[in-house]
DNA sequence: CACAAAGCGTTATATGATAACATAACGCAA
DNA sequence: TTGCGTTATGTTATCATATAACGCTTTGTG
C-alpha cells in the first residue's frame, strides 16, 4: 500500500482535534489538569458532534475505553470540570452537554438546536446580549447566568426538505 | 361577628384568581376542557407563586385535595395540557414549572429567575425578540421554540441586601 | 342508548443527578 | 527517598425527574 495522495484532511489514524489542543492549553494556563478521563470525555463529545446526555456518554465511555465499568459520578465529575472551565456547555432544554467550540471567547453563548439533524450550533450574540442587558437593567435585575436556547431547523436541513418535498 | 367593612380585596374565603378566569375562557374558546384536576394544578401553582417541580406539585396535590394518592403521570399529564395551551411555562434551568402570567400575549417570554427569593418573573421582550430573529435568520435558522432564562437577583432582593449589608 | 374519544388511575421503569465514603495518583517538602 | 496533604477517581446507594403501557371511567355526540 502506498501513501494516499496529498490528503488535506487526515482522518485515520486519528489526529488530535483542535479543541483538545486548545483545551490543554487552557488547563495548563490555569494550572489545572486535563486528566485522561476528562480528555476522553471531551474527545467523545467532539466525535459525537451533537448534544450528548450523561448516560449516553457513560455508555460511550465504557465502549470506547479500557474502563470496565463507568458509574454516573465518574462522568458527572468530568462534566462538572469541563463546565467549570467552559470547555463544554449544558443544553438545559435537552438535559445534555455539548462542546464549547470557542472556549476562549468570553461572552455567553446562544445555542441553535436543530430538531431535524440534532446538531447544536453556537452563535455569537452581541446584539442579543445588548438587548438582554438593557431589558434586565430596566427591571433592576442583575444577571448572573443566562440560558438562551433556540430550537428549530438549521439551514442545511431546511434546504434538504425543500428538495425532497 | 359583623361584616368586614367594604373590603376591596376579598382573600378569605378564597376568590377565583384572575388567571383561572382567563384560563377558563381560553379553554372554552378552544373547545378543550379545564378539568378539576387541571384547574387544581393551576391553582396550586398560582398559590405557590414560584417555579414548582412536578414532584413538589404532586405532594401539594395530595395535601390540598381529596385525592388519596397522586402518581407522577397524573401531574405530568396536567402539566402537559397546561403547557400545550400556554397556561404555564417550563423553566428548564430549574426543571420546574411556572404560571404564564399573560397567556393571551403571543410572543414568547423571557424569564428572570431570582436566586435569592426564588421568584420567576416574566418580562416582555420585544427588542430581545428582534435581535433573536435577526440572528437566527442570518444563520438561516427557523426558530420554533425558544428558551430564554436569566438567573440573578431581582430588584427587591438587591435592595434588601444593601440595607442589611 | 351506543359508541368513540378524552381523561385519569396504576404499575413499572427509564433517565438524570448527587451523597457519602473508600482508594489511588500526584505534587511537594523535609 | 519518604511522608503527607490535595486532588482525582472508584463504588455503592439513593434521590429526582419523566415516561411507557395498560385499563377503567367519564364525556360528548349521533
Amino acid at each position: 500500500m502506498t501513501e494516499t495522495p496529498t490528503p488535506y484532511v487526515q482522518t485515520t489514524p486519528k489526529v488530535i482535534p483542535k479543541v483538545i489542543v486548545t483545551a490543554r492549553a487552557i488547563c495548563q494556563a490555569q494550572g489545572v489538569r486535563l486528566t485522561p478521563l476528562r480528555e476522553q470525555v471531551l474527545t467523545l463529545m467532539i466525535e459525537h458532534g451533537k448534544p450528548l446526555g450523561a448516560y449516553a456518554l457513560m455508555n460511550a465511555l465504557e465502549a470506547n475505553s479500557d474502563r470496565e465499568h463507568v458509574a454516573p459520578p465518574t462522568v458527572y465529575r468530568a462534566l462538572d470540570f469541563l463546565l467549570a472551565y467552559r470547555l463544554i456547555h449544558k443544553v438545559h432544554s435537552l438535559n445534555a452537554f455539548v462542546v464549547n467550540s470557542n472556549p476562549k471567547r468570553e461572552d455567553s453563548s446562544v445555542i441553535l438546536i436543530c430538531t431535524s439533524c440534532g446538531v447544536a450550533e453556537e452563535v455569537p450574540n452581541n446584539s442579543i446580549q445588548q438587548a438582554i442587558n438593557l431589558s434586565a437593567s430596566q427591571h433592576r435585575f442583575s444577571v448572573e447566568k443566562q440560558v438562551i436556547e433556540l430550537s428549530g431547523r438549521c439551514g442545511p436541513c431546511r434546504t434538504k426538505e425543500r428538495k425532497h418535498g
